[in-house]
RNA sequence: GUGGGUAUAGCUCAGUUGGUUAGAGCGCCGGAUUGUGGUUCCGGAGGUCGCGGGUUCGAGUCCCGUUACUCACCCCA
């Protein structure tokens, strides 16, 4: 009897990456990394475990609920970071006295969650996160909403919104009100309005929150609020009754939409929005969540904001900051639904067909002098049937297919087919490399 | 944690009121004469029908249980 095959499968949430997938993850990867240092952020990584202590300290009930949690052999409680934010904080009360202030870092990592899994969410995923802490300056703010404009931009997306809001329009608002220690609720309630509608709010307002029917309509009010920044202010301010704490949160929007739109960002790209809320209590200030035009029904694929005090459990020393948090793999999710991804398998850009095996040091000469220019270049790793070399190169998605027998050995030549559009030419061993960088620059502009 | 859905080939699925050796498309492997891919044609490999029990002469099909996956809620990237 032999013995039964052990079941192929991955945990629930967790996923198997092929190439043509994590080709399209790394470039997103590079990219954030690129624009991220193109602003001065430097990188940094902490250890995927900590003690639990660390990560449950400010986490309400419902991250806990989600850790990963357990013990070592040695009875140390453990868990898996379930975002990047909380073992920064840990960082930064650790760390600050090497590292000054004000401080930006970005941190590209993988965290878990025991959630269950869904469309667009997954229990392993990355997120790539920035941060600029140690400033209350408001002008962090605004760079931060530059950044995620940036990024995207250069991420190929057009039609995408960064929604934005101040935690303070609705907090003067809440004061007015007499709920203002109700924040969460009021927000979490708020934030549900494009999923479960104007009604389904105002029931949870009621039910939830204990307010009466003419403040969840004040709020409800408040949220339906639309139009250019410009004109959303204008409402939000008479709603406000000169609360000053509310008046102060206008003040900063307005000048937080000048200055992106005097920095060169198109007005559609950036609205006010006041009824995104955010569910986690730590931000305090600006509210960031972006959104595909395209693809809005998959959340947010961007989301951050501004907070008082990022490491209050881990130290006396304040410490304000803004950030944000671009969710890779939720991006992916979009990504591939639009048909966004590309469909090579394969990094590099030639392919050397071996011929003819005892020529093998000349196809490795050649391919190494074309990785030294730049050109990446795979050697087939046998000799077979030309057709299956050109097979496999199709399938995998080379651009070029090298070929070269006795005759071209013997005349210093190689063939060099364009497997897009199957021409194929005859170049000498000097030109090779030059060529096919022409080629290969005029395909992507 | 709560509610719904689905488990049949590597993938996506079909499988009539239970009835012989379980099918398709795609993918994979091979072939269509000697050094040219993508298209086409031909051939092939590959499945104890998620698992356990029950009903029945007979179960992929009906019933119960179980596990996994999935979608939504909660919450969130």
């Amino acid at each position: 009897m032999t013995q039964p095959l052990i079941k192929t499968q991955t945990l629930s949430g967790f996923r198997d990456f092929l190439p043509a997938e994590m080709m399209a993850r790394e470039a997103l990867v590079a990219t954030a990394r690129d624009v991220y240092r193109s602003y001065g952020f430097s990188p940094i990584d902490t250890p995927a475990l900590e003690y639990s202590e660390v990560l449950t300290g400010k986490s309400g009930e419902e991250s806990e609920k989600q850790l990963y949690r357990f013990t070592t052999k040695g009875g140390r409680d453990v868990a898996l970071r379930f975002d990047l934010t909380v073992p920064f904080a840990r960082f930064a009360a650790q760390h600050i006295g090497q590292i000054g202030t004000p401080f930006r870092r970005y941190h590209i990592a993988t965290v878990w969650r025991g959630e269950r899994p869904q469309r667009g969410r997954y229990r392993e995923f990355m997120q790539c996160d920035f941060d600029t802490i140690g400033t209350d300056s408001h002008l962090a703010d605004i760079e931060t909403l530059l950044v995620i404009h940036d990024l995207f931009g250069r991420l190929g997306f057009e039609r995408f919104t960064i929604r934005v809001n101040h935690r303070q329009l609705l907090n003067g608002l809440l004061e007015t009100l007499g709920l203002a220690d109700k924040s969460t609720a009021v927000l979490r309630a708020l934030d549900k309005l494009p999923k479960i509608g104007r009604e389904g709010v105002q029931r949870e307002l009621i039910e939830g929150v204990g307010a009466i029917d003419a403040t969840a309509d004040r709020l409800l009010e408040f949220a339906a609020i639309s139009g250019t920044p410009g004109e959303v202010l204008a409402q939000v301010e008479s709603l406000l009754d000169g609360n000053g704490r509310g008046l102060d949160g206008i003040a900063l929007l307005r000048q937080l939409f000048d200055c992106v739109a005097t920095a060169g960002v198109p007005a559609d790209r950036v609205a006010l929005d006041v009824s995104i809320a955010r569910g986690l209590d730590y931000y305090t200030g600006t509210i960031y969540e972006t959104f595909l035009d395209d693809l809005p029904g998959i959340g947010s694929v961007c989301s951050g904001g501004r907070y008082d005090n990022l490491a209050g459990l881990f130290t006396k020393q304040p410490l304000p900051g803004v950030g944000a948090s671009l969710g890779l793999d939720r991006l992916l999710a979009a990504m591939e639904e639009l048909g966004r991804l590309g469909a090579s398998a394969t990094p590099a850009d030639v392919l050397v067909v071996l011929f003819d095996e005892s020529r093998a040091g000349d196809y490795f000469r050649m391919a190494r002098e074309l990785r030294a220019d730049g050109v990446a270049t795979e050697v087939y790793p046998q000799a077979r049937a030309l057709k299956k070399q050109l097979q496999y190169a199709d399938r995998k998605g080379f651009r070029f297919a090298l070929i070269a027998g006795s005759d071209e050995f013997a005349q210093g030549v190689w063939q060099l087919k364009d497997l897009a559009n199957g021409e194929q030419r005859q170049v000498g061993s000097e030109e090779l490399s030059s060529s096919i960088r022409d080629r290969l620059s005029e395909g992507r502009s």
